[in-house]
DNA sequence: ATTTATGCAAATCGTTTGCAAACCT
DNA sequence: AGGTTTGCAAACGATTTGCATAAAT
């Protein structure tokens, strides 16, 4: 439940920034996305820490993910799911999210994909004058467990 | 707000298949979205046709995807957005998703890029007992109206 | 004529918000 | 103390659904 403490110094530090306090319920959240195995969403969060308040998680998830503390993604049913910020966890990856069940799971490409997608990527967006934040390359299908 | 009539008769046939009828509302619809410039949520569908009721569209838009003449896309705002399946309208795109005003913008990518992608997915769906559907590559930022 | 689609209004459900109590510094 | 965060319960809003009518075959 509790995170490694460069994270929590990490997160109080960005959090900081945004003249928002690192409380205990925020420390929660982190340590149960930290020790996560996949991007979770607010039942699951919920259902893995009782002492959680749905409406608390909420708005405290939204702070985290303002802080660039988690990122939130959606999938493809009706939740929305988090996890850390890639740069709180070492690598950056993508997601194979399942259409059956709504589960997603992180996958890291070839790093030469990366690069050459990187390169096209700022063309595109410079041709469009749109000026990008980040990329998303999800894999949709279905998971081992619903096939 | 007519689609082409080769169009029309391939939605009609993908209908056909699931025992569903190519109605005048779904006529509309696939219609309006023909005439898109870019993939439309649904309140921006009952703008541009004020025949069109809220809760058939919806209903519609659900049988019309399962049929595959549709495609839904979950963007940064809180609503679907929806435009032609990518084999009715000839090419594979990707899409530039403004995080500011929600709107979406079509994009492709170089085909080498997109060849290379496809093979390090495939890769990876195997390692993964994933069943892949298909990618979604997105470029989430500013676009140029709210830069 | 019979089955299927439509449209209105009401229900659903993930998410947001008002507000009084608890917490932090 | 003085402001922020919390948690409950109520509100919100995109989407879904029940049901009586209209359309399609």
């Amino acid at each position: 439940m509790s995170a490694a403490p460069d994270l929590d110094d990490e997160a109080a530090s960005r959090l900081r920034r945004l003249d928002q306090r690192y409380t205990r319920a925020r420390r929660t959240l982190v340590g149960v996305l930290a020790s996560a195995e996949s991007p979770l969403s607010i039942p699951q969060l919920l259902a893995r820490d009782r002492a959680l308040a749905q409406s608390s998680a909420y708005r405290n998830l939204a702070v985290l993910e303002q802080a660039g503390v988690v990122h939130r993604i959606v999938g493809s049913d009706e939740f929305s799911r988090y996890e850390l910020a890639e740069d709180l966890t070492r690598h950056h990856h993508h997601h194979l999210i399942c259409s059956r069940c709504g589960e997603v799971q992180d996958f890291t490409a070839p790093a030469s994909i990366e690069s050459d997608l990187d390169r096209a990527l700022q063309r595109v967006a410079a041709q469009h004058g749109f000026d990008p934040d980040h990329h998303r390359l999800d894999l949709v299908g279905t998971c081992a467990n619903c096939r």
